[in-house]
DNA sequence: TTAGTAAATGCGAATAATTCTTATTGACAA
DNA sequence: TTGTCAATAAGAATTATTCGCATTTACTAA
């Protein structure tokens, strides 16, 4: 159900930003961006609204780059590349983890995994060129 | 060649710190742990030298657990199980990521794939009992 | 020995990302 | 209308990390 209130306007058009690209972005970003169409929005209403979703499982984190925390509306387990010069960070849909391996991984411990992430670093197309 | 002159002293003891620990520690943690040597080091030393031996290739970084970078001293590829509660990083010595996986991320992003680091997180054997 | 040098370091200030505090506002129920 | 509670803005506070600069150290050449 879509919240027609006001009183979720700003917190939906946060989740609304950050599902609707594929830029991986940091907080700063979509504080940028979700200000374009709500303009009073402030940065720490930002902060705290990815920490509840990720709380929620509605987004996940990717952990930082270049000393900045991003973030990913998909939730469905895929791969990332991220680009260390840059810090572009990429989808890749033709690779996946198996599954199992989080069983192995459970298993290995002793303790209980409940996700995972796999990424490759180096330079993105653009950066080979540019250094 | 180990160095026998004092001037890197500092520095060879926080590689010395790293290298011989399992503990996949944060700078503070390198800070506390190297001052019992060498008690006149300073914590910027410990940051200066590990984002040095991070460039040299001596040292990975793990990415930030709960806001603190985390660093290993076994720059090998392997695979880590990451506690989202009490933050410990243990090594899964049993899982490997295919090589060829480089190759394919190449492929797919056009880019430079270097490494890549492959975590799971969840709960590890003490904090499923404690919770 | 003695300068001269360049790198390594300590210290504290500065920075930047993130979180917290407090007062205010909006939505809804009684 | 009033009470309650969650959501928010604003900016202060916190915390990890980096920077600036003076000092120390070790090595070299005189």
């Amino acid at each position: 159900m879509e919240s027609t209130t006001k009183h979720f306007r700003k917190r939906d058009a946060i989740l609304q930003c950050i599902c609707s690209t594929t830029e991986h972005p940091s907080a700063e970003w979509v504080y940028e961006h979700v200000k374009e169409a709500v303009p009073d929005i402030s940065l720490a209403t930002v902060y705290r609204n990815l920490s509840l979703f990720k709380e929620q499982g509605k987004i996940i984190s990717l952990g930082t780059v270049n000393g900045v925390e991003r973030f990913d509306g998909n939730v469905e387990p895929h791969v990332h590349f991220i680009c260390t010069s840059c810090g572009r960070v990429e989808d890749l849909k033709n690779l996946t983890v198996p599954q199992e391996l989080n069983a192995a991984a459970s298993r290995e411990t002793g303790g209980l995994v409940s996700s995972c992430q796999l990424n490759f670093s180096g330079l993105c197309k653009n950066c080979i060129n540019t250094n």
